[in-house]
DNA sequence: CTCCGCAATGTCAGAATTGACATATACGAT
DNA sequence: ATCGTATATGTCAATTCTGACATTGCGGAG
């Protein structure tokens, strides 16, 4: 669904990394992807300061190590639900998950 | 995904209201229900406070007004990514968001 | 009572997401 | 150079989610 803006925004050469609203981005989408980014970083901070591969996350989460990769790098197919499922995964309380929101 | 569990749960005659996780739930599972309870009711709150409708916030989303209605009661087939963007829909800002999870 | 606006509930076809798998790349260690 | 381990990337069938629609219930106003 937000695929195709993504889409977009790939086809013109960006990678998507941090706070890029110059164009077509409502200010709506672009918070989404500010917290999208914002969990994904977070994410692989735990795991690693958890020293978990990628495999052993994605067994804690009944997912794939594809699938963790694809969340570590905010990939447009993965969702917020999966994201925040991962971190709960790591330990990680509902507390904190906010904090990550708060920083994006 | 989690219907599976949340039908044995309705199953049982429980209509899941606040935090049960008597049975079956393992604590990952409880936080991400008690995540997004919380965050259907903040969305209720804030819609109501701005005195919108459902139906017209759901058209500031893209959505509908049975979908509205499903999130504000947390149903089991709306994704975070739904309520994270009706939440923002209401003008909440990330950090809002946020709020919301350290509460739950 | 009858409207009328608002909200709840059920259904469903179409769209998006998922785990799994294959494969590729990177980088040490042997 | 050949492993071995960790991560990245692409694909796809199966599952899940979504908007739309229909219907129902619920007050309050006329």
């Amino acid at each position: 669904m937000k695929a195709l803006k993504r889409n977009r925004l790939e086809a013109a050469g960006w990678k998507l990394g941090s706070a890029d609203e110059f164009l077509n981005l409502t200010p709506e989408e672009t918070a989404l992807v500010n917290i999208r980014v914002a969990l994904a970083q977070r994410l692989k901070d735990r795991r690693q300061k958890l020293g978990l591969s990628q495999i052993q996350l994605a067994q804690k989460l009944g997912s794939s190590q594809s699938r963790v990769a694809k969340m570590e790098a905010a990939e447009p197919d993965v969702s917020l639900d999966l994201l925040v499922r991962a971190m709960l995964a790591t330990g990680a309380k509902p507390r904190e998950v906010g904090r990550a929101l708060a920083v994006a």
